[in-house]
DNA sequence: CATGAATGAGGTTTCATTCAT
DNA sequence: GATGAATGAAACCTCATTCAT
């Protein structure tokens, strides 16, 4: 009996599971409104129906496709990691987010970001979830760099927005260039290197 | 007789103009789905009917309003100001620029900037219009600086698209936040500032 | 004065002409419903406007283009001409006939005989002055050979129905085999006299 | 299990039935373009999203509807019913048809012919499903009857055309006169047997 | 729970008709 | 009279949502 149970509290959470992926897939691809719920059930192998057994409607389902995409844990870029020191730090974390900018998830992002914008619920759970702790957790990085007497005295609001910025709107150039971009034919090594000294060093000599 | 006619060409022009401007708002407001033609009529004061004398359909009125947008001379931030010095040049232009990211231009086109990835239309328009130029742009005056001996040599192909995701990324966030971001309380002048120096000289002591 | 009156009149006949021609065209192309008054008036050389200075609606239009049909002296194949004998007279009608039967004007009523059956004016108009006309010259054609000891003696209504069904129904055929139809390879000659010969002396040896 | 699906079979291809008998019915009065699918699906007992889960579009329930008409067992007059004499065979069958050109099914041609000859896939599908096998038909019953020494030897071409021709025609006549027609006041036997008589025998004495 | 046929509101598009020039 | 831009009603079609099986 409890066996039968947990099965199937398991078949539905795998059910759930197999809609939530085939509509990241299709909302991701379409848009908002171009996306159908027979076409996601259909990509989920279900009925369109059996949707409905599990989210209340097509915006419901949407919204919580944005919340698996928002509560992914984007960036943790400065998270330090103690015992390493921190050029090679940054220089790591810096290769790594190179890798996570070209992935599925921030591409998903990019052809999604205006319907962010647009809705207001979405807006604010963006902007609790990604946006603001990720400011904060640079933010804290910085002064912390600051008071280590290792980065420059600008005004942190201004350089965390300047960061947070290159990288949503590089995701979203990468998603446009595609393999058209010449990054994508240098060694991901020797562009990680660098965007690193652009970032620590300026343009200026 | 020339009269008439020239002044009937105005009124259709006039008419024309109305109904662009009317779906760039829509557009922009709810995307294209969530457009509609009545309401985009409505707005422009013109019958439903009236919008299809001068667009074919709801799609072709959509690629005008972003060829609208796009065909917009966007960037032109780093054009030589002969007998302007150089960090005054570009401390303007940063300054300038600054305005332009909070205009409400830069916010319709973060708001729109799903849409072109999706259409291939669109993308191909974007690229060649925007895109290239504004990066061509950078390169060149990236490669001059370098020449001069005053900017350090990366490699340009990886610093203009870090510094262009960052205008991209910086007008969406702009949008995201719009008055609850520290920057809307500081003065440009200061933001200006702190910005040009952190790209000029980097975050490093 | 009244040269400049009378001009005006003709000019405006021929414009009224003119429309009508273009409607003939259009409508027996695309039907009713399919031809459009701007594609009509583009035709004609007039603006759309224009149409509506001659005919009050396209229903009207359609009307007088089908009355314009409907007018066209159709059938006198069986009018006495003064000194001539029966067969000879019989025999140069239906060859007449026969190329009347490929005319362009056959094969638009045959194109158009589905708005005159639904069409209850049209069909009034088309009994009025075509079908019971066209029946009761051939109904006192008969009568007058049966009594001059030539034909049989059948049934007038039967028989005048049956030629007359035989002459719709063919044109029909016409129309639809186009230059597929063995026919279209004969000599014109030789079908009319066969089918002469059919009607005068059945089918049986 | 196998019930309730073969039920659910016979369900849906009722809806099916339902919805093409009332587009039947739609489409014979008012002709393609004034038909409409919510009149349809009124007639039918459903909604009008219904009728496209049966049909991709209304083009493609027309040419259902035409093909429905066109795939019925038209004409076979002329077929041997073996041990049957000739013309008392003969005069079975104009009887029997005699009927058929009243028939509704007769009058929904007479009023759809101008769609078939305007539609290319239409017109190509009643050729090769009816006036071919129904002309070739008649042209093997008719040299079967010249072998046979019964018939004169005319072109079988032009014979099967005129008595092909009188079959369609005549359904429009019939459509057209409806119980104004003398015929309708006469005994079907007598109509027959005129017609008949005429057919085997033609005009002259 | 799962299914998928049925529903019908709502959007795009066409075009007969009007009317200011 | 002639023009053709403007109008808006009405049609086709889609698809989120429901519900009987």
């Amino acid at each position: 009996m409890v066996d039968r149970e947990s099965r199937k509290k398991q078949v539905t959470a795998r059910r759930q599971e197999q809609i939530l992926k085939a509509a990241v897939e299709i909302f991701s691809q379409k848009g908002y409104d171009a996306a159908t719920i027979p076409e996601i059930a259909n990509l989920a192998g279900v009925a369109t129906g059996t949707i409905y057994i599990y989210y209340p409607s097509k915006r419901e389902l949407f919204i919580s496709v944005m919340k698996g995409l928002i509560a992914t844990p984007l960036i943790s870029i400065f998270e330090k990691e103690p015992g390493k020191e921190f050029p090679a730090t940054l220089m790591d974390a810096v290769k790594d987010r190179l890798h996570f900018l070209n992935s599925k998830m921030m591409a998903r992002f990019s052809l999604l970001i205006g319907e962010i914008q647009r809705d207001p619920e979405l807006k604010a759970l963006f902007m609790e979830q990604i946006l603001q702790p990720f400011l904060s957790q640079m933010e804290g990085f910085y002064r912390t760099r600051i008071a280590a007497g290792e980065f420059r005295q600008f005004e942190p609001a201004v350089v965390i927005r300047a960061v947070g910025g290159m990288v949503i709107g590089s995701a979203i150039l990468n998603s446009l260039e595609g393999d058209a971009s010449p990054l994508s034919r240098m060694p991901q090594e020797k562009v990680a290197d660098e965007l690193m000294n652009f970032i620590l060093h300026g343009l200026l000599k």
